[in-house]
DNA sequence: GCAGAATTGACAGGTCCCTGTCAATCGCCT
DNA sequence: AGGCGATTGACAGGGACCTGTCAATTCTGC
C-alpha cells in the first residue's frame, strides 16, 4: 500500500499518531487530554452510562476508563450517580460544566479535522470512513482459532 | 464522518486498536512484537540504521526502539555494529536470522492485510492511502504557534 | 426459588512508552 | 585550531494502560 514500509497497518498508525498529536495540541487550551475528551464526546451523546460502559465505547480496559473518569470528576466535569436499577453500577452524567467545556472543545477538534481532509470530496471521504469501519471489524478471535493446526 | 462520534480521529484510532490486535495476533506465531515486525521491516529497507533512525522510521521514542532493538538483538535478529564515520552510533543490521524470520512473518501480514481490504478496489485503498498520508502530515506545531494570540 | 455463570467497580502488579537528563561525539562557524 | 550547538546512546523516573483478581450484585437455567 505503501512503499517504504508495505503495510497499511503502520500507514494507520502514522495516521493515528498524528491526528492525536493535533488533536491532543488543540485540547490543552481547554485542559483536556484527547481521552477525556472522548470520553465528555461518549457521555453528550449517551448520558447516564456506566462506567463499563464508557470503557467499552472509547475500546479501552474497565480500570483506564475508571481512572480518567476520575479526572473529569475531579475537575467537575462529569458526576457519578448511584443506578436505581443496578446496584453495582453507577450512572455517570455530564455536568453544567462538562458540557460547556464540550461545547468549547469540540469545534475547535472540528475545526482541526475539517482542515486536515480540505482537498478530499465527500465520496472520497466516505470511502475512507467505510474502509477504516471496516478495519475496526476485525474481530480478533478472542479464544485463539488456530488451536487444532498444531 | 461518524454518527456516534463525530470525529475521524476516534475512528482512525478504532481501526488502528483493530489492525494491531489482529497483526499481533498473526506475529505471535513468529515470536514479534507488532514494533519488533516494524523495526525488521524498516531495517530490511534500510539497512545500518542508527538506534535514532530506527526510531524516527517507527515515530517512537530513542529510548523505546533502543530497548525494542535489544529484544532483537537478543533473539539475535539484528546486530549492532559500531559505525567509522561517527564513534557515537551504531549502524544496526538484519542477521540471517532476521530476515528469514521477516521473510516468514510478512506474507502473513500481508495476508491479513489484503483480506481485509476485500471488496475495496485499487482506486478506492488508493484514495484510503492518500487520506492517510495526508493525516500524517499534519505536523503539529513543535513549537507552539499560537504564542502571540495571547 | 436457587445455584451457577456473568458483570461491575475497585485493587495490585506489571508492561510499554515517554520525558528529562547526561557524557561523548560530531558538525559548523569563526 | 577551537568554541558551541546539535546529535547519539544510555540512564532514571513517571504516566498511561493493561491483565489478573476480588467481593458484591445481577442474570439465567433448572
Amino acid at each position: 500500500m505503501n512503499s517504504p514500509d508495505g503495510c497499511s497497518t503502520f500507514l494507520v498508525r502514522h495516521a493515528w499518531l498524528s491526528l492525536r498529536g493535533v488533536v491532543a495540541e488543540a485540547l490543552v487550551a481547554h485542559e483536556l487530554s484527547v481521552a477525556q475528551f472522548a470520553s465528555l464526546l461518549m457521555l453528550n451523546d449517551t448520558p447516564g452510562m456506566s462506567v463499563a460502559d464508557v470503557a467499552r465505547k472509547v475500546s479501552t480496559a474497565r480500570q483506564s476508563a475508571n481512572e480518567m473518569l476520575a479526572g473529569l470528576e475531579r475537575a467537575g466535569l462529569v458526576e457519578r450517580r448511584p443506578n436505581p436499577n443496578d446496584r453495582r453500577s453507577q450512572r455517570i452524567y455530564l455536568t453544567d460544566a462538562g458540557r460547556v467545556r464540550l461545547d468549547e472543545a469540540l469545534p475547535t477538534v472540528r475545526a482541526v479535522e475539517a482542515k486536515l481532509s480540505e482537498g478530499f470530496s465527500a465520496e472520497e471521504i466516505a470511502v475512507v470512513a467505510a474502509w477504516l469501519t471496516r478495519m475496526t471489524q476485525a474481530e480478533q478471535s478472542t479464544t485463539t482459532e488456530e488451536i487444532s493446526t498444531c
